[in-house]
DNA sequence: AACGCCTATGTATAGGCGAC
DNA sequence: GTCGCCTATACATAGGCGTT
């Protein structure tokens, strides 16, 4: 009774349960297969991409635990997301292997890892939207920053909307790697999410306080 | 209005609203900061973790998408989830970095990913306790299996409870990168979730029905 | 300590819409 | 066609408790 599943909408019928209410609006169930409507599926994918990858900076904060997330989209986009930073899990992965089997073949690719590693910088938590997730209420935007097509991993960055300033603190993918503007949007989105975190557990609770220059320990780069 | 933060627990009181309710019955909300309960904060590291895990395995059925997720918790402990298979996915983002990068410095590790990717084995799909979500109601339990300690992903394996069969159908991660049985356990029920959800997607919906046979087409190895 | 199970409830998100 | 935003609701999970 508790994890009453088949909900109210027993994921067949639309909205025609004569109910005359207002048919198709709020969330509804979905059957978990692939999803035909390319549109749809697309939209589906960033939100849940988006979800994911907040559910993992919370994980990261909450446990104290190293996550790297990666999301190839059907259209082949790389979304990559991870704390301390994506390559510091990824490598820490690769040394277990190191321990187990030592060595194969294959001499293709092998210490791209390494470069891309060493590539990143560590930056600085700056100030921050402290919302997110306790103030939203407000309905915090990023929406200003994200047409900014000429991101860089290595340049501070001022919002321009909602008053702070925001900045990367580190530079897990390079640019390269991002197909597109819309994955560095959601990467960006996610790590506006986890800097919000770390600010939290850093600055106990601050809620309603004016955002100001937080710096991040939590994070140092696995570098 | 719509996302209502701070719910009705302000974060700070616990329950001593003096209404004589439960007190802390239900979920309450918690600030996104490391958790120092080292009890408590294992108990959400392992909630959490499997959130995530079954949230990937939506997300590659919904949208088509590959995705890999590895966690290592405060530990040390390697999580790793992936689909089509771990691997695969992290040698996407390695074939990327091959493109921009084309070579660094670090001889180690080199040929691991491929020399685990390789060893893969295609393991089809059988027949499958039909609910994880849809018919939970019957709280199906994989407790039977997981008490087995002596897991080979290259084996299939038959469940000894809620009389249905299972096996693998991939092999991610050799057991050498398995730091205990807490993470089989997590790991192999977030398969049992992608599995399902394989069989759902090849079969529209067979809620209800008795579990049968199914082989997935979806997931084919990168191999 | 780790895992399953429960309940109440916080949160993610499907569907729909409008703007870019 | 992409993205943001909205609402209603499905789903995830915090806190507790009992087992193993």
């Amino acid at each position: 009774m508790a994890k009453t599943k088949i909900p109210k909408s027993e994921i067949a019928d639309n909205n025609n349960t004569s109910d005359g209410k207002k048919g198709s609006k709020g969330r509804r169930r979905i059957e978990i297969k692939r999803i035909e409507e390319k549109n749809k599926r697309h939209v589906t994918f960033s939100k849940r991409k988006k979800g994911i990858f907040n559910k993992a900076a919370e994980l990261s904060v909450l446990s104290g635990a190293e996550i790297a997330t990666m999301v190839v989209s059907g259209n082949g986009k790389v979304f990559c997301f991870g704390t301390p930073n994506y390559d510091t899990v990824i490598n820490r992965y690769l040394g277990h292997h190191t321990a187990s089997l030592a060595a194969a073949g294959q001499p293709d690719h092998r210490a791209l890892l390494h470069g891309k590693t060493m590539r990143s910088s560590n930056k600085q938590v700056e100030n921050y939207v402290e919302a997110t997730r306790h103030l939203d209420a407000e309905k915090i935007s990023f929406k200003g920053e994200e047409n900014n097509n000429n991101y860089n991993y290595n340049s501070d960055y001022e919002g321009r909307e909602g008053g702070c300033g925001y900045g990367w603190w580190e530079r897990p993918i390079p640019i390269g790697m991002m197909s597109s503007l819309e994955e560095l949007e959601e990467y960006k989105a996610a790590l506006y999410k986890l800097k919000h975190n770390v600010e939290v557990r850093t600055n106990q609770m601050i809620r309603g306080s004016a955002p100001s220059n937080y710096y991040s320990s939590l994070l140092v780069m696995g570098d």
